[in-house]
DNA sequence: CTATGTTATGCGAACGTTCGCCCGAACGTT
DNA sequence: AACGTTCGGGCGAACGTTCGCATAACATAG
């Protein structure tokens, strides 16, 4: 058995044309059973299977598709993302697919790292995340009309995309809130700029209005997503004449912030001021009080965006190109009485 | 300009054949610097990029490299290996290589996977990780003679590895507690069957001896990684007569658990019971109070695992080949009174 | 019995590279 | 003047597939 079994000698142990082989792996063309049997009968005894890299050659695909993510902070853990890859690696690899992580460099400069893999042949797709409005990214794909999908919301009708509605996230941890018996309810949210940011402060905006409840200027805080500014903030709104009585959190490290604030000064989380987080990071569960958290489903999403993507690289029907998913809320005690 | 610029298009832009730009881009063989500029300028002037598909099938490479992780906990996070992945995606990068990651089925059919990618000439080579005592996967690599570099200590000379010095973690967790004044240490141990619970264990054991302290076997728990377990045992320990004065964990997770059980008896985690982790989990830094916790340089990891493993397939020379890093105790308000 | 169709298989070519060998010209060297 | 050497570059082949067309064998119909 020579070291490296080929189609060519499947095809001489079933006393065939090389090409017939492969017309049976592919299964294309009329074969005769008998024949078919043979051959496969030679593939199992040899051991034989495809050379990806010839046949990817041959049929210019490279079954390859692209991902690239960005840390939040440098050298730092972004654990959604993390499940995020683990989901889409094994949805691409039960249909013969594989990701390629590539780094993610500076962000003018990244749209080189896409064309590059293009370019080259290295993949047949890409997978988005983190968009910004306006993402160089996405125009450039479009004008090469490079297949792609996103995890977050475009715009036009023929783009694809899968995302977490982070609006019916925040109302949900509101409402809760709401039917806690909460009315002076702060929130901290992200900078305006980010879209993702407002998409999920406008379920808190939402819920309030349902609620007929008032929103101050002063309890609303738009914020870069660390624990210090939860920190900061939180305390601020401590020491002013009247204060909240629950705080609503667009990310889990803000609410932890803010938990460490509550209690510094001396109050409890969840029986004097309610806290709720959001992506429910593994952490959440382990605090003292544990946070509630809205969970986005990204399992979920990872199978539907390489789902998606598949079927848009091997022209299969596409019933639904847009898809939406609606997140979780774990109650845990940090906002309950 | 044709849709893909091949090699054949330079070659005819330049007047040459088109082995000859082949010969120059991979400069080897002689060429006069005239044409060799003539086809430079060609390159640039079409955007030529070479197709990696058709150079992996002649060269038999594919500039892949395998790696699959086991999540601890099924669709849960495992914040080390994202660092971990990350760092060798930028390094694989720098040298022209990629990552290929891919499932971890069960344990028992896992060299199945290995084996496919590669007989499909997937992979060049594979980065393992989470290795066990006897690994199937060590010795069928091992016996197909095919090119791996892993993460954790093996035994045979020949063997590529890099590793982080587990023991030597506990070491300076267990004198960092003994140089605060504690005598009565209890250790949150994993089960004995893990060699890198064991080699952690070790660092405990040495301290220990070294400072001529008692350990006391109930104070020993040889446990899973759990918060539960870390609960569940500290609860047993401060319900006994006699009770420790800090804890060390192996993990974090275990530490933390601990951390409760402490702040439910109504002591204070530090002032009265010193605890310290290991991982430095990004939570670490936002438990209340903080955890003091050993960090693995696992960036570096990263980079050497990347660095001599590619060595390794391009037969450079190896200096160093197993190498062993030093962790670094990071002390946080959770080991100081 | 020829014409026509169907079925099963074979064959040449191509995908875009790299590799090794060959050859002609230029250049010294006996 | 004849002969090696070196240099620059060309040429055919190969890597392991898939694709489209050609063709042989056989059956069916006119």
């Amino acid at each position: 058995m020579p070291l490296r079994v080929t189609i060519k000698d499947v095809a001489a142990q079933a006393d065939v044309s090389y090409q017939t082989v492969s017309k049976v792996l592919n299964n294309q063309a009329q074969v005769s059973p008998e024949t078919k049997a043979r051959i496969w009968r030679a593939v199992k005894k040899l051991g034989y299977v495809p050379n990806h890299r010839a046949r990817d050659l041959r049929t210019q695909r490279s079954h390859m598709l692209g991902y690239s993510w960005r840390p939040d902070l440098p050298h730092q853990v972004n654990p959604i993302m993390d499940l995020f890859l683990l989901s889409m690696v094994e949805a691409a690899d039960e249909k013969g697919y594989h990701i390629l992580p590539f780094p993610h460099p500076d962000p003018e400069k990244d749209v080189d790292a896409y064309r590059d893999l293009m370019r080259t042949g290295r993949v047949d797709g890409f997978i988005l995340s983190s968009i910004d409005y306006n993402d160089p990214r996405i125009k450039f794909l479009q004008r090469e009309n490079f297949p792609f999908v996103a995890f977050g919301g475009l715009q036009a009708e023929s783009d694809l995309f899968v995302d977490v509605d982070g609006a019916r996230g925040l109302e949900l941890a509101t409402r809760h809130l709401i039917a806690q018996g909460h009315k002076n309810i702060a929130v901290l949210a992200w900078p305006k700029h980010s879209r993702v940011g407002q998409n999920r402060f406008a379920g808190y905006v939402q819920a309030m209005r349902d609620a007929k409840l008032e929103m101050r200027a002063a309890w609303t805080a738009h914020v870069e997503g660390t624990f210090e500014m939860g920190y900061a903030t939180t305390h601020k709104w401590l020491r002013a004449k009247t204060r909240p009585t629950a705080i609503v959190a667009l990310t889990d490290l803000l609410a932890v912030g803010a938990m460490r604030a509550i209690q510094e000064s001396g109050l409890r989380v969840g029986a004097d001021i309610a806290v709720t987080g959001f992506d429910d990071t593994p952490m959440a569960q382990y605090l003292t009080p544990a946070l509630t958290s809205v969970r986005q489903p990204i399992w979920q999403v990872g199978q539907r965006v390489i789902d998606l993507l598949v079927r848009s690289l091997e022209q299969l029907p596409l019933t639904e190109t847009q898809i939406v998913l609606s997140p979780e809320l774990i109650v845990r005690e940090s906002s309950l009485k």
